[in-house]
DNA sequence: ACAGATAATGAGCATATGCTCAATAAAAAA
DNA sequence: TTTTTTATTGAGCATATGCTCATTATCTGT
């Protein structure tokens, strides 16, 4: 929030430098690493206002050493996006969704529980809110990846399901993806409870995930059906 | 996030000062409440880093005329919060979620179709969101108010409605809380996907929420029916 | 051991930013 | 109209903050 904080006054020594810590030579691939890291969880904490002075000493390196491995702090920010966004997007997911080998609720389940996985983890919760309220087109595309790559498949898979032409056949309804947000925005708020609220979570989230994943499939076989019956009688 | 932009250099000029605007004088009350509006929509857009300068040209005044006001960005921040989550809490809620006059579903979809006007509100959204990112205490206890004032007699009168003992016998379950937030996070989505993600929202935002309320009404059913069986024989 | 290459440092620059205060002008009182 | 009161202004202060660069220290190859 960077709130004047009354300090002491400017300093007006002249050179009285600190003890002159140790220096430690990394090569410049575990450098950047290590800075990408911990700049990850430094901007998870303050959001990406804070200042590149403390994350230098969160690391233990110079400030001078940051701009070296990345450029400037919206360089840096760039790459955070990138590492959390993309990079952290499991190919198998895709495959998951339409293996037909395995029961449709299964599957639905393996891949929640496996995808909820992200509800547990601090920095991404965070920085995918940060990142949206700063306007970051990455959230934005981010938002957009999960409605083809997950709602597309799973309420094409349902259809299949439950007897219903295929997404080719007729667009996703507006009922559908609601069905899907509200899933996504359950799941998602667990997170948000635990790292932006900190209110108490389930004790047993994989339970309560679970639970969540059967009740879209049961309110979606019923949409579902409704939607069997309506097509079988033609409207007045 | 405070980039440094290469702007033009430092104003040598002597006091070549503005076309000195026509000063326009307020009562102190309202010229305070134009303030804390203006702070509200400007902080709710740009989050609390934004500069109280630039706010002070938003509102069209001085930057010492805030401060005469509200004598630090903290005090006007903490005057946002309590305009925002302690006088927007409607006291009629409390009465219609128990007012066993009207039947508890008609009851539910009456209060979230008016609680959901939350979700419409860019402002309420986003500083809901940054506030509780920021760790500030008023947004933990909102969402603590709500387990109590909202999950609280609902689950109570779900089990009144389903034959099972009140709160006073047996304490909320977690898959009761669960259920309640589950609803919850997934209309507050809602919100999150207008004003954060800018995802496409329904069209029906009405017809979201009553879908949403009538399943979590038919899931607590299922889920207390199951819980009224099991108590009648007692496990092993 | 020595030299060359380069990772690392931190003083310092330019601008950003919360906030103060003496001066000013609009309204109210006399 | 004149005086008094007070809402309003904006230059300016002190510190915060992104970023640069000359200097220094560590590692590698010979």
């Amino acid at each position: 929030m960077a709130i004047t904080k009354k300090k002491a006054p400017r300093r007006t020594a002249k050179k009285q430098s600190a003890p002159a810590r140790k220096r430690v030579r990394l090569a410049p691939t575990d450098r950047s690493d290590q800075i990408l890291k911990g700049a990850i969880s430094f901007f998870a904490k303050h959001g990406f206002g804070g200042q590149t002075r403390e994350l230098a000493v969160e690391l233990g390196i110079s400030k001078g050493l940051l701009y070296r491995y990345f450029p400037s702090k919206d360089d840096l920010i760039d790459r955070i996006y990138d590492e959390m966004f993309v990079r952290r997007w499991k190919p198998e997911w895709d495959a998951i969704l339409v293996d037909r080998s395995v029961p449709l609720l299964a599957r639905l389940k393996r891949f929640y529980l496996d995808y909820a996985q992200m509800l547990h983890d601090y920095e991404w919760v965070r920085i995918y809110l940060y990142s949206g309220l700063d306007g970051a087109s990455i959230a934005q595309r981010f938002a957009k990846l999960v409605t083809e790559r997950i709602y597309k498949p799973i309420i094409g898979e349902l259809r299949h399901e439950f007897g219903l032409p295929g997404l080719d056949k007729q667009p996703m309804t507006e009922p559908e993806t609601e069905l899907m947000w509200a899933l996504h925005g359950g799941l998602f708020y667990i997170g948000i409870r635990k790292w932006v609220y900190r209110v108490n979570t389930p004790r047993d989230v994989a339970g309560t995930v679970t639970r969540a994943v059967e009740r879209i499939y049961a309110d979606a076989q019923e949409l579902m059906r409704a939607d069997q019956i309506r097509r079988r009688s033609p409207s007045p």
